[in-house]
Parts: structure tokens; sequence; C-alpha cells
DNA sequence: GACAGATGAAGGA
DNA sequence: TCCTTCATCTGTC
């Protein structure tokens, strides 16, 4: 069966995000699009998708997650963030995103280091998928993993905004 | 079970 | 240096 989402959106300077709430906290986060304007799968532009009253706890939460984006897009760590949703990820994923929460801003590891980090050596290309696999960017920084040497890897939400990302933490790759 | 992937390291030119 | 190749590990279909 599928889980309700309520999605709001989050008005910053760099166009409006959409964030989706689960009833156990922030299940996935979608960036804007090139007009600034939440993602095309994003059914509202800037308005509350969901007609139906929105539970208090989830309003907080989004207040959280707005506060939180912000402090994220000026480049400064976010003093706290909304419970993060992992339902159905499996411990790997969660390992290696636990692993980006604890980097501040303007750290970086590469893709070998979280690997290590987890106890997984090896497992480097997995780490690279289990970022691929992260619904919430941003907050759950991946765009602070780069690839060996200082390289720019890849991101799932298009390179142009891991590079936007570093640049506001003061990384110029 | 096969395949793909946001890598890393080693070897050769 | 730069490029190519291959080993490695995990998730998805």
């Amino acid at each position: 069966m599928k889980q309700e989402l309520v999605e709001l959106p989050v008005t910053t300077g760099d166009g409006i995000f959409l964030a989706h709430y689960s009833d156990k906290g922030l299940a996935a986060l979608d960036f804007p699009n090139a007009d600034g304007l939440v993602a095309p799968n994003g059914k509202a532009n800037g308005r509350a998708v969901n007609s139906k009253q929105i539970p208090l706890q989830i309003l907080r939460w989004h207040r959280t997650t707005t506060a939180a984006l912000k402090k994220m897009l000026a480049g400064q760590p976010a003093k706290d963030l909304p419970p993060l949703d992992w339902t159905g990820k499996t411990e790997f994923q969660q390992a290696v995103w636990r692993v980006m929460l604890k980097l501040g801003p303007g750290k970086t590891k590469s893709y070998g280091e979280v690997a290590r980090a987890i106890g997984r050596p090896k497992a480097v290309r997995a780490v690279g998928s289990a970022c691929g696999a992260n619904s919430i960017p941003v907050l759950v920084p991946c765009h602070r993993v780069l690839a060996a040497g200082g390289k720019i890897g890849g991101f799932g939400s298009g390179l142009d905004w891991k590079r936007r990302l570093l640049a506001k933490e003061g990384i110029n790759l």
C-alpha cells in the first residue's frame, strides 16, 4: 500500500523546493527547475498541494526544514533538522547518509573515504549508488562527497546544483 | 541472477 | 600527465 505524502513548497533565494512529508518525517526534497519553480512531478507551483488539513506536527517539521534549507543554502550549518523518513531504505544507504550528515559546511569526503568511514573500504561504487538514491539532497549533503583527486564526480539532481552548493560553502572546483 | 553505476587504482603510452 | 582497463560492491529489475 502506498503511503500518503504531504507536499509543501519551500521558498528560498534559489527557487522553490518541494518537501514531501510522511507521518514519520521528511521523506523527500525536490529541487526547483530552471524557472525556479518545483520540478514537474510536483503538482503545484509554490502552493500546498494537499487540500486536506495539514497536521500541526508536519507544519512544525516544515518550519524546521525551511530554516535548515535556508541555512544550508547560505553555506551555514543547519541548527536543527526535521526527522528524516528513511523507511524502505537499506542499512547500507542509511549508513552512507549518516556519514554525510556529519560533514559540516565546507568539508568534503571522497567516495572512498565515505566507504572507509562505514567500514566497507571496497564499496566505493556502492557509496556512489547510495548517494544517487538519496531523496533528501542538500539536507543530506551528498554534494559534499567528491570523487578521488578532488574531482566533482556526479550528482543526481544535476552537476550544476552540486557546483552551486559547493560554491556557497566556499569550495570551488 | 544479470546488469548497471555519482569509483578507485594500476599500468601503459 | 592522461587515458584505458579492470576489480570491487551494492541495488534494482
